[in-house]
RNA sequence: UCCCCGGUAGCUCAGCUGGUAGAGCGGGUGGCUGUUAACCACUUUGUCGGCGGUUCGAGUCCGUCCCGGGGAGCCA
């Protein structure tokens, strides 16, 4: 699309549109390199990064001069033919003639070399600047617009879930309360899935997506206290169609980044062959099953438990693409779940772990769409009526077998990048113990 | 909440059985017409996380607190 009042200077990733001709650029300096008499600058500007090269003799002196005044980070306007060149790393460079120095950048602390988790975390708004942590964004991007592409094909809509919630409903998570005028306290959202079975009698198939808010204290690599979930939900849909379609969507999306976002992968380094074998059919087993494999491979919990870390670790090593464990103990799930009538000590559940150790990644489930059951089920676990009266309504006005799950997009994130912690995989994390900037 | 690891120059780290602190990078100066985390030479930099203790002497040993990292539990 054209935006003419945008579209004034070229992009890096537009380059090869120009070859020959003379363009204007504008960005920060990323690095600089000279020999004396013929410099490098690298120009970063969000869409790439290019080389500019400037020789003594082919620019007027003072131009030439900038090259010693010029520091990371600076701001800049350059003008300069477009080369194709082996030797630069995207294929092209810039034959420099003009620069235009917009703001000196004081010294910049985030240096090439390599630097601590704390120190960038501190940092996190420059962070981002790095080669690295664009990619990872990009990818992200591309990960919600193929996801919300996938829903948008498959008949789903968008329906977004409110952020303040009544009531510590699901009893499962410690959540964040926050002051709400004379009505006491509100709580932050853990999830969005309640409202999204409401959504989904209103409109058949709905998601939602938005942030949720866990105030566990978890310190590992894992978590982060603000994450953003995709929640589908379907009506007149049981266990296996969700299994389905999580395997959909997973095979739909890592298509699309692969396709789109090859280049970012190859700037992280990550093992794009992995990637490649996420096709379906993946692998599926039932808790039980799970827990006889976990026993031979030296591991597993009791029954009735639900998996561990390590234990979910161990079961989805043994496998190149995700992993779907379905049918847990009622006793180690949520109240909403539909227990399996042809055992009732299991749930209609299924949880899906991402391969080389992700971990878990989507958790879903049928949801219990019987009236009686549903009330004696939030009983026994001793969850308060009064604030999920709505919820309960659903099964007193014309129920329906419904199912949904919910996709940890920064886990995904990790997953598809290959990251060591999921706190890279969001612009600005929010840990336990942090939250600056 | 519990368990493990760490805190030394702006950054990343080394510093043995206690003897008064070092490298690389960065910063600065100079050199180089094809560099790719450029290179070469010279140069700059410290309340060794805080407090208390042991000792003739503590970065090093002991106690304690603070901060950070990883993991368990819980979960996406």
């Amino acid at each position: 699309m054209e935006h003419p009042m945008l579209d004034t200077w070229t992009r890096i990733d537009t380059l090869g549109d120009h070859v020959g001709k003379t363009v204007t650029l504008k960005g920060w300096l990323y690095n600089k390199r000279s020999s004396g008499k013929i410099c490098f600058l690298l120009l970063r500007d969000g869409t790439g990064i290019v080389q500019m090269v400037m020789s003594q003799s082919d620019v007027p002196a003072g131009i030439y001069d900038s090259y010693h005044e010029l520091t990371p980070e600076s701001s800049i306007e350059a003008t300069g033919v477009v080369k194709e060149d082996k030797r630069a790393p995207g294929g092209y460079e810039i034959g420099l003639s003009d620069l235009k120095i917009v703001s000196i950048a004081e010294e910049y602390p985030i240096t090439p070399k390599e630097h601590g988790a704390d120190f960038l975390l501190q940092r996190r708004h420059l962070w981002l600047r790095s080669r690295r942590q664009q990619a990872i964004m990009r990818i992200r991007a591309e990960l919600i617009r193929a996801i919300q592409d996938f829903f948008d094909q498959q008949g789903f809509m968008r329906l977004d879930a409110p952020i303040f919630s009544p009531s510590n409903c699901e009893g499962a998570s410690t959540l964040f309360s926050v002051p709400y005028f004379d009505h006491g306290e509100a709580y932050l959202t853990q999830s969005g899935q309640l409202y999204a079975e409401a959504g989904a009698f209103a409109l058949g198939r709905v998601y939602t997506f938005g942030p949720t808010f866990r105030a566990e204290k978890s310190k590992t690599r894992r978590h982060l206290t603000e994450f953003w979930m995709i929640e589908p939900e379907l009506t007149f849909a049981d266990l296996d169609d969700i299994m389905d379609l999580a395997e959909d969507l997973i095979s739909f999306f890592m298509e699309r980044v692969l396709q789109n976002r090859a280049a970012d992968l190859e700037t992280l380094e990550r093992d794009i062959e992995s990637l490649r074998k996420i096709r379906r059919p993946f692998v599926r087993m039932t808790y039980d099953e799970a827990l006889e494999q976990l026993k031979r491979i030296g591991g597993g919990p009791e029954w009735g438990q639900d998996l561990g870390a390590t234990d979910e670790t161990l079961l989805s090593s043994q496998y190149d693409r995700p992993l779907l464990i379905h049918r847990y103990p009622l006793q180690a799930k949520a109240f909403y779940m539909k227990p399996d009538p042809t055992d009732r000590r299991l749930t209609l559940n299924m949880d899906v772990l991402a391969p080389e150790g992700y971990g878990e990644i989507i958790g879903g489930s049928q949801r219990e769409d019987d009236l009686d059951s549903l009330v004696s089920r939030m009983e026994e676990e001793g969850i308060p009526k009064e604030p999920l009266e709505w919820y309960v309504d659903l099964r007193r006005y014309g129920s329906v077998p419904h199912s949904g799950f919910g996709l940890g997009l920064e886990r995904t994130i990790s997953w598809i990048c290959g990251l060591k912690h999921v706190r890279e995989a969001i612009p600005f994390p929010r840990l336990m113990d942090r939250f600056y900037p």
